[in-house]
DNA sequence: GTCTATAGATCGATAGAC
DNA sequence: GTCTATCGATCTATAGAC
């Protein structure tokens, strides 16, 4: 038997995958003990916090994504015109054009929120305040930057949905074309 | 111990709520049994399909509600803008303002999208078309329409999705405005 | 038509060998 | 650090009394 000497942060793609596919209470330990290749026993050495800990684990990690790569860029874009477009480009790629579900919004739906309330709403928040921020030293006034930024957010989680209960990756990307065309007009 | 009598109807309103709140997976039967103060007998009784089969009677109710309330009226409609103005209306109140969640919405995000996926496809393609076909008749050509409806479902999922992640009904209550000022304008 | 009781499977979590 | 074995709890579903 080979010895896999794993670190914690190994099995986070796999785990965020489970998540993904199954819901948090979908995703039962079997079906996750499977996926990252890792027996209970291994998991529970990484985790000692159970599924709650690997939930909140995965999270943690989406967040650290979205935060180099397009939270930050958009703080500190010199150009916020590239930035935005980058976010664009980021948020297809991350989700895979409509066929990959945003977890964070999917834990929002359910009585998950309560669970993981804090990382939910931190993650929301601060890609508005960022977005919003860069159409304001686009030339947008205040209101209308926050309002702009909101609408974006609603949009892509919206399409999401969509995308996914029309079995339609098109709506993603007319969605995203057209946040395009709405955010650097 | 008092008969109580009921039909499969009766029970419905509280089986949607459980679902709503927990999703498929997190709605146990035992907690089913209590909301709906029925034992899992008399569960099996109206649904001897099990859970699945509860769960597609929630979906077909709220289908036919949506049927009569909102894409009924936008079919027939001899003034689609009132139509239009009706159909926010109704989902500010069905949607309690964002404090409710869309149920065919969170179903489409996990696994239990391919279980249902006839009624989740159904219910979107029916609302984007029959909107689309409103947005026609008040003059608006083909593929402005389609995308417009489409847009509109897209943000009404999504400020749900905001409106839940960040615990403020504003998002929903401000996304409602803005979808009226670019339905009718 | 509704209930309690429980079967049989699976759940999350733990213990101990290596 | 990883495994197997297994615990008690909980799950869906069924059976049978009333």
């Amino acid at each position: 038997m080979a010895k896999m000497v794993s670190e914690r942060a190994d099995v986070l793609p796999a785990l965020a995958e489970v998540f993904r596919e199954h819901g948090f209470e979908g995703a039962s330990l079997s079906l996750i003990s499977q996926r990252t290749r890792l027996g209970k026993g291994s998991l529970y050495h990484f985790f000692p916090g159970g599924k709650e800990e690997m939930a909140s684990a995965v999270l943690e990690q989406i967040d650290a994504w979205f935060t180099a790569t397009v939270f930050r860029p958009l703080r500190e874009a010199t150009e916020p015109m590239r930035a935005i477009d980058g976010m664009l480009q980021a948020v297809d790629d991350y989700f895979q054009s409509g066929g990959r579900v945003c977890l964070i919004g999917a834990f929002a739906l359910g009585d998950t929120r309560d669970r993981f309330a804090q990382q939910i709403r931190s993650y929301f928040a601060t890609w508005s305040t960022v977005l919003a921020e860069a159409l304001m030293r686009l030339g947008r006034n205040d209101e209308v930057a926050r309002n702009l930024a909101e609408d974006t957010l609603a949009s892509i989680q919206g399409s999401l949905v969509l995308t996914r209960a029309l079995n339609d990756p098109h709506v993603f990307q007319r969605t995203l074309r057209q946040l395009k065309a709405r955010l650097v007009a």
